[in-house]
RNA sequence: GGAGGGAUGGCCGAGCGGCCGAAGGCGGCAGUCUUGAAAACUGCAGUCCGGCAACGGACCGGGGGUUCGAAUCCCCCUCCCUCCGCCA
């Protein structure tokens, strides 16, 4: 949620920013009025409690002196409070609109983000291959161009049409070697977060629930605007997470935190799921797009000067991890165009599928300045008093569907067999190879 | 699902319809003392909104209501605890 007072002093560099995402000017103008209105009316308000305060105190006085006053002090209160009710709902009535626009108006783009409407926009910052040489799409074999349905049926990873028969398309369902990799891999991630220590103190590994209330899904930006993504439980009114992003932010939730308990690092596997309406059929294939998948998240929630060191702590653990696994990567700085509702900047990660012939998208990594802290309401104190409110950043290291599917891809082998990258072997049993 | 008990400041906890933004404690900050720290003592300090400020207003889980006046009385909701039932 934008801050009102940063729109009031400066509504010509809102709207300025926020027109780089494509958003009309008229938007902020309208968010400038009404909240000039609601404050005349909370104003006139609160004159007239003041006045009913004192005239009460002063009807309590002469009733105990016995002082005929009393009765022509009441009826002078009671007329004030009525005003003062008036004005209570017009200033009420204006504060729910205000919020309710504030709501659907996304966060500005810092000014660091690159200009763009859209995806080709996006600026290619670096490119990691694991030979080190430029990354060139023709050095791939043939063995390695076979798409990652086809080796995951190979070796009876993925059961796709099992999977179908229980939920419906896009419900990946895991077998055998498959299963263990993808478990593997999260085991794998979580030790690398919580154990080492990096350029600062270790994530504290969280589990939080993945069934969370509408309030926990305002605070990060996903509701309202975007219901029609989530999947919602009715009878219980509860809301299967789109990401670990949702709990892990309300964690801290109405909370006024110590400066000494930032920065706040947590790391958490959970379940994602999204409905992809509207996406049916597009990229679809295999696990390139699923309803329900795994992936591994760190978020904090810091003061604005740790901020960006931790975005860029995040990132630099989620390409580890993918160097790791020796697969070509490249990071996206998104334009302002297609930054996420909430973000200010974010770095996308996306890996190399040989197979498929395509990059896909395994994290994205965003700053979020106090945006959705402040719809959180999470605040922390400030040396030498006073409160702030907080910054929040997050990021995937990993998502683990299509790091899989360019793992078969890239390591598969001119036997057919895949290669299981050296760091994951431990954590599935020792293996060196699948099929 | 049934029965009962709770929700007050950063935390714990007291609170007669007006003198309650709220006792007391802990924790915090500053000082005295000390080589330093601890202890002890003294003092300061809630959060939010509006306002340059003076100041005004809001906030005792949330929402309604009664009243000139509500932390305090009434209604609804949510959450927590205890017991029973069910149960991975």
């Amino acid at each position: 949620m934008l801050d009102v007072r940063r729109l009031r002093a400066d509504p010509d560099g809102v709207a300025a920013a926020l027109a780089r995402r494509g958003l009309d000017r008229s938007e902020v103008a309208k968010l400038v009025e009404l909240d000039a209105a609601a404050r005349a009316a909370a104003q006139e308000r609160d004159e007239a409690r003041a006045d009913v305060k004192r005239l009460s105190k002063e009807v309590g006085a002469a009733r105990k002196a016995g002082d005929p006053a009393a009765d022509r002090l009441q009826g002078e209160s009671r007329a004030r409070g009525e005003q003062a009710g008036q004005a209570e709902a017009r200033a009420t009535a204006l504060d729910e609109e205000l919020r309710r626009l504030l709501l659907v108006t996304p966060n500005t783009p810092d000014a660091a983000a690159p200009d763009g409407a859209g995806p080709e926009d996006n600026r290619v910052v670096r490119t990691w291959t694991p030979t080190g040489v430029p990354f060139n799409e023709a050095a791939y074999q043939a063995c390695q161009r076979v798409p990652h349905w086809e080796v995951a049926a190979q070796h009876g990873l993925l059961d796709l049409e099992r999977g179908a028969k229980l939920s419906g398309s896009m419900f990946p369902l895991w077998r055998g070697a498959g299963a263990r990799l993808l478990r593997g891999l999260t085991s794998w991630a979580l030790d690398r977060h919580t154990t080492d220590p990096g350029p600062g103190p270790v994530w504290e590994e969280v589990r939080p629930p993945t069934l969370v209330k509408t309030a926990t899904m305002v605070a990060t930006g996903h509701l309202p605007k975007f219901e029609d993504d989530m999947y919602h439980l009715e009878r219980d009114d509860l809301w299967a997470i789109p990401t670990a992003e949702v709990p892990l932010t309300s964690l801290a939730r109405d909370e006024l935190l110590d400066a000494a308990d930032l920065p706040l690092k947590l790391c958490a596997y959970t379940p994602c799921f999204r409905r992809e309406a509207g996406s049916a059929g597009r990229d679809t294939r295999g696990l390139l797009r699923s309803h329900e998948f795994d992936k591994v998240e760190l978020m904090a929630v810091a003061t604005a000067e740790q901020a960006l060191g931790l975005q860029a702590e995040i990132l630099a653990r989620a390409e580890g991890l993918l160097r790791e696994l020796g697969l070509a990567h490249r990071i996206l700085d998104l334009c302002a165009g297609d930054l996420a509702f909430s973000s200010m900047r974010t770095f996308d990660i996306e890996v190399w599928s040989p197979g498929v012939g395509a990059w896909l998208e395994v994290s994205s990594v965003s700053w979020y300045g106090d945006y959705q802290a402040r719809r959180a309401g999470i605040r922390h104190r400030v040396e030498g008093g006073g409160t702030a409110v907080a910054h929040t950043v997050n990021g995937s290291a990993l998502a683990w569907p299509r790091v899989v599917a360019a793992l078969l891809e890239a390591h598969r082998q001119e036997d057919g067999s895949v290669r299981v990258p050296p760091p994951v072997r431990p954590w599935v049993g020792g293996l060196s190879r699948l099929g």
